[in-house]
DNA sequence: ATCAATACTTTTATCGATTTTTTTTACTAT
DNA sequence: ATAGTAAAAAAAATCGATAAAAGTATTGAT
């Protein structure tokens, strides 16, 4: 049994893969997060089924479940692809984001309470140790900064916020692996995320708004360059 | 060829339903929200197979996209089954669609152009006469009420805002239904959308906003008791 | 009577094969 | 050459049947 694209997977989505559908889901969803499956790329039903080993029908049911999050695009007939990624939907993305991951985090502050702010001290003691490491492991370290950001977050009551924020978490997520900018050296991440945390604890909603606004959007700076070099490469091919 | 359910559907899905799968996802979509599919009832694979005269295939697969959107919930071997209803979620809806539809809304007002504003009048006009014909129709209101708020809010230039939006539309369009109050003799609806239209013309962001806050929440207020009578009379069973 | 283990039934999930549609290729007339 | 058309190939969509799992009823021991 090779596992052709991808194995381990540590994604966003909780509770355990019952279902074949849900495995490949995830893998598929995983495979193009993790820039492993080309933005705009074919997936062909057949040779997606050898590669995943399974059958039509739990293939096209994960990918249709990937269609209605927006990481596949289908049309009518003419099969799946990958979604584009575009400057433009960065962008759009990155303000949603903002807003929406906003949102949450001004509920939370008002109605966290003392588990949630622990959880939050947690979660943000973890994401430091990783980001202090020697060697930094990227996989481990996207793990914790999405546990931190959860973590401030959830103490949100909205269910269909938490549910438009996840979607747009791994959107964003799918950038800022392209332009494999998960740690940048120049980059303060720890005191961004510090900013946040001490805001939010403070419950100080205004504060902590703006220091998220500030840690995505110099994110999304980080991935634009990267991005417009490999839409300029696409383009010449 | 019978067909069981429903055969005709106005719904917000656009574009030709080109394939089986697109078809009953459409349908399935259409008797959720028009409340012929019991919240919480049980969707075997094998009954609705017949019903829809389609085979398993085109079937799990439009569940798993309904099961995205939140139409439908799913348990792994457990099947799926129409998702519950409850005066939280109509809530939660609620205030996730005036937040978004008046972020839509206010992008709509800065950004729009003469062919938008046109547009705003035109469906207005179109939904006025609806609105005011002796014997209103409901199919036809529905369908004009969803191109009027649209119309507004066409110059939003975020896809992200749009698909949120439209996925929160369609699920407040349900708690509608199942109220059955498309058209409520006590309240002005005309009244409200022409302060919409009137302040959204004017270029006022702030009134603009305000009114389409009001017109949601006094429809969302008219459900709630409904709702709760239908969530008792299901206790008891 | 109560509980647990087991056989039976129903339902879900999955597969391999078939049908339908699209895309590509080859051919012909202008 | 070019455009149009027909045949062939490839791919997507779909189906009917099978395997796996969950739920239900039955039996027997305490």
């Amino acid at each position: 049994m090779s596992e052709a694209v991808s194995n381990t997977l540590l994604d966003g989505t909780r509770g355990p893969a019952r279902t074949l559908t849900d495995r490949v889901y995830r893998r598929l969803r995983d495979d193009i997060i993790h820039g492993r499956l080309e933005p705009g790329s074919k997936l062909r039903i057949e040779p997606l089924r050898q590669q995943y080993e399974v059958g039509a029908t739990p293939l096209r049911e994960a990918l249709s479940r990937l269609t209605s999050e927006g990481f596949v695009s289908s049309e009518g007939q003419r099969g799946f692809r990958v979604s584009e990624v575009s400057t433009e939907d960065l962008m759009d993305i990155t303000n949603m984001r903002i807003t929406l991951e906003g949102m949450a985090l001004a509920q939370s502050i008002i109605k966290g309470d003392d588990t949630w702010e622990s959880n939050v001290v947690a979660a943000f003691h973890r994401l430091t140790k990783v980001e202090m490491a020697a060697e930094p492991d990227l996989i481990d370290w996207e793990a914790r900064n999405a546990e931190f950001h959860l973590a401030l977050i959830s103490a949100c009551t909205s269910s269909w916020l938490r549910r438009f924020y996840d979607v747009l978490y791994d959107q964003h997520k799918r950038y800022r692996n392209m332009a494999r900018v998960a740690r940048d050296a120049r980059r303060d991440i720890h005191g961004e995320h510090t900013a946040i945390k001490d805001a939010a604890l403070k419950r100080d909603a205004k504060a902590a708004l703006a220091a998220n606004e500030l840690h995505i959007r110099r994110t999304a700076e980080v991935c634009t360059p990267a991005l417009a070099e490999i839409m300029a490469k696409r383009a010449n091919a």
